[in-house]
DNA sequence: GATTCAAAATGAAAAAAATTAATGATAATA
DNA sequence: TATTATCATTAATTTTTTTCATTTTGAATC
């Protein structure tokens, strides 16, 4: 079997042209190589080098393993280059996956300082999961999750990070914002705008509209948070969103936001991660960004 | 340092996900793999994997590694591949090297008949030489020498292929079809048509116009056999071939042609290779491919 | 919560491989 | 022709790897 110290030993020898010469870089001995080529020679039954005068002359079968040790050393160098730098660290990947659609802009800014502390971490972000983040935590698919449906494990980890309330946005000229806070029969002549996810995974549904059985006149999901509050400021609908996000856009949109029921819907938002990755520097580092970063200004 | 045993391993439990199906497929124990891995964790100071239940599951670490050995391990069957293919002598490379200018259309109907031989073997011609076809035979820079003066070494083997008459060739109505042969004297007042090489390398200076100094009232060199017969055929000059070769165009071309000198010049072909390559099988069969095509048309 | 089961980890012993050191052979060099 | 530098080969020694036997682990089941 072809070993990774035949491939070294030929580049040597290109090097060198000696055996002595070549096994002082590879910190061996001129007998070890000889042994290790003759080795490979009598197992595949070729030649590969054969003496030429005082040094060593690689034949045509020496050659051609000679180029494919040129492309295949490298590699391996990078592979250890690698191990050294996870060692220390500092290299890895980090997939994050997001069930927290609101909190995109703050785990960009995280992220933001991630990349420039950990330049060589692959950072990636997924919103997708075929069943839940949870699953998707377990099964590898992903190295982090931000969820605020933390389901404790034991070989997870669930860190509550930040606590929020989500309130109801409408605009500063809407007839509701007569109103002290929102109740559930207050929507049924309204227009809701939602991120696209199913309703069961909304909060506005599952703790305030469902057990009251009041549903809006309309429900429409949209992506993007700036269309969403612009369509609200122009009073063609009202929208549920943390309350720290609302904040940002109030200070250039005429926006008036509502408790939801009389005490309002709190929430919180955990990262979660695996018992295993526990000790893995740059996701501690991760982890300890989001704790520090609660101011959501943007 | 990360071996190829390594790598392996990383796969093998890929697909098994248990050590001991994986030891199975690897012929090894599993506590040999178990061992194996342990070394190079502790060396690089990393966690490559870690008990799930049951099985073995591949961290972060583990997963890299896997990649590379996806990438790198199929490189190395195909090192292998190629040396099984070398040992058959199926695979490998021959380098050409031609010093017999006129000779290139019989190399090109051998190699016609080599390459559907041996479709593995990358076959390759070289002409230029930077110290002669001898020097670049020693300095494996070509594998096997054409060539009118083989200069005997004992690392090497001197085929001697086939014989034939240097012959000087005229237009069917030049003055020179009256003589019997031809002598130097004749030629100084004709133009010579020869191939582009230095005069010390062509014969008809080295044995005729030479010892003779006598010279021809121009001389021009010219790649093209075509190009040259056409001219000598429409009497703006003569030029100097082997007979062999004139003998295919006088079919379809007026040339005559005149021995040089009373009794010819009479040259031989020998193909040269290293002692060291004589039992590679396709060069074997490339020096009797070139032995049994003694056949000149073309 | 104890028990069972399958598999991984561990440690000591055995086997295999690599290394060393010494010797012989060959070719270049003076 | 003697000398030097180099590779090949050998045998003894050391190191590494593999195996065997045992313990530990973690999940599943009772």
């Amino acid at each position: 079997m072809i070993e990774r110290i035949h491939l070294e030993i030929l580049l040597a020898i290109e090097t060198h042209n000696t055996l002595t010469e070549a096994a002082k870089t590879l910190h061996l001995t001129q007998s070890a190589l000889s042994h290790a080529i003759k080795k490979i020679e009598t197992y595949y039954n070729v030649k590969i080098w054969h003496k030429k005068g005082r040094c060593i002359q690689l034949n045509q079968t020496g050659q051609q393993l000679l180029k494919m040790a040129k492309q295949l050393l490298p590699q391996f160098e990078q592979v250890e280059a690698n191990l050294a730098l996870i060692a220390e660290g500092k290299q890895g990947f980090l997939r994050l996956g997001m069930e927290c659609y609101p909190c995109y802009q703050w785990l960009i800014q995280i992220s933001h300082h991630f990349i420039k502390k950990f330049p060589q971490v692959d950072l990636d972000i997924k919103q997708k999961f075929q069943f839940g983040g949870i699953e998707a935590l377990l099964n590898n698919n992903i190295d982090l999750l931000i969820t605020p449906d933390p389901i404790p494990r034991k070989e997870l980890l669930t860190h509550p990070t930040f606590n929020y309330e989500l309130v109801a946005v409408t605009g500063k000229e809407h007839p509701l914002t007569q109103i002290k806070h929102l109740l559930p029969h207050h929507l049924t002549q309204e227009t809701l705008f939602t991120y696209p996810i199913p309703k069961e995974r909304l909060d506005i549904y599952t703790e305030f509209l469902i057990p009251a059985n009041k549903f809006p006149k309309k429900h429409k999901g949209m992506e993007s948070t700036e269309l969403m509050l612009q369509l609200v400021e122009n009073h063609r609908g009202i929208t549920i969103l943390p309350e720290w996000l609302v904040k940002n856009y109030q200070k250039e949109m005429a926006l008036h936001t509502l408790k939801l029921g009389k005490s309002g819907i709190h929430k919180s938002i955990s990262l979660v991660i695996r018992e295993a990755d526990k000790g893995i520097p740059y996701i501690q580092s991760f982890l300890e960004l989001a704790k520090n970063h609660k101011t959501f200004t943007f």
